[in-house]
DNA sequence: TTCTGATTTTGATAAATGTCAAAAGAAATC
DNA sequence: GATTTCTTTTGACATTTATCAAAATCAGAA
């Protein structure tokens, strides 16, 4: 079995839902071109958890590691193209590799250490420091992504984001 | 090279600081009796991220994935017994028998959800939702965390986590 | 270009929470 | 048991941010 051919490419239309909250997702891609987002909705309530950038992985961990419905949703945002494959493929390939069990780790790990930094920004920043270190990160997020999109990713509402942007300059 | 001779074991105080922020995190340790939490101090701010118990992982995952200082402080909170390796060691073992890095995954993945799961209450839930999920899960950590270590973990004022418990009841 | 719908900004007000200060209560030490 | 120290509660007030509503701006379709 080759990792090549267990490979499919797909191009997905802006406003592609990959992954509905509440499906077991299925499938690791990779985002070869384009823009996308991870969502929860939550009471009518629509927040951003994560943006994904060329090379980035779209799936849910969550639920490649318990098997159950993923509460995030990914949405495409620009016209995508990604490479996908499914969990079979790679549980069937880690038995048979299992030294690929070290990229499996290496890669929750990053998971985990970006969540992290995430949740401690939560803690100790302000939203305005959240938005200027994520334009810092991110300048292209601002060209990429709604105002809408970024203040629900910062944990404030469009009206306090709008706001924070008025201030400077 | 055998598993149990590379562990050792060792009787903590209360109040020990087990790993002290900015120094590079060397041991994994098991945590086989007593309590402990791990905490990040900013500009004076003392702020709990996670609390331990019996049978729980005391370590800072982030200082093993890169190699560089943790960020996080680890306080042992009750008269504690912990079973301790090095990371060296660890990754020893994970060069001779790379199988080990699926239980390394598995653990990654277990930290990833986990912190998920606060991030996100963080996000939709009130502080007094999270305070009392929080003792719903972990009765016990009322009888053993403080009101303020409790509080920082929910992300409020002392003050304001004393008059959600006045509230209810 | 013009229209239409979506996004962003602005204003007024309400609600939630933090901060400071002090009192009350509990635990530890002598 | 009394004293000291730490923890928790309570009060008053300031600040931050959400919410609701409306206006302004922008973008895509006709």
């Amino acid at each position: 079995m080759a990792l090549a051919s267990m490979i499919t490419r797909k191009e997905l239309p802006k406003g592609y839902l990959l992954l509905e909250q509440g499906n077991v997702c299925q499938h690791f891609y990779l985002l070869e071109k384009g823009f996308a987002r991870g969502y929860y909705n939550h009471e009518g309530k629509d927040v951003s958890l994560w943006f994904a950038f060329e090379g980035d992985i779209l799936t849910s961990l969550y639920s490649y590691a318990t098997g159950k419905p993923s509460y995030t949703s990914i949405e495409i945002l620009e016209d995508s193209v990604v490479n996908g494959f499914t969990f079979g493929q790679l549980n069937d390939l880690l038995e048979k590799y299992p030294e690929f069990n070290l990229v499996g780790r290496l890669l929750a790990e990053q998971y985990f250490i970006e969540l992290e930094e995430r949740t401690l920004s939560f803690q100790f920043k302000t939203a305005t420091e959240r938005y200027y270190e994520l334009i810092r990160k991110h300048p292209q997020i601002l060209r990429r992504a709604s105002l809408g999109h970024i203040a629900s990713f910062l944990g404030v509402s469009q009206e306090t984001l709008s706001r924070i942007r008025a201030k400077r300059e």
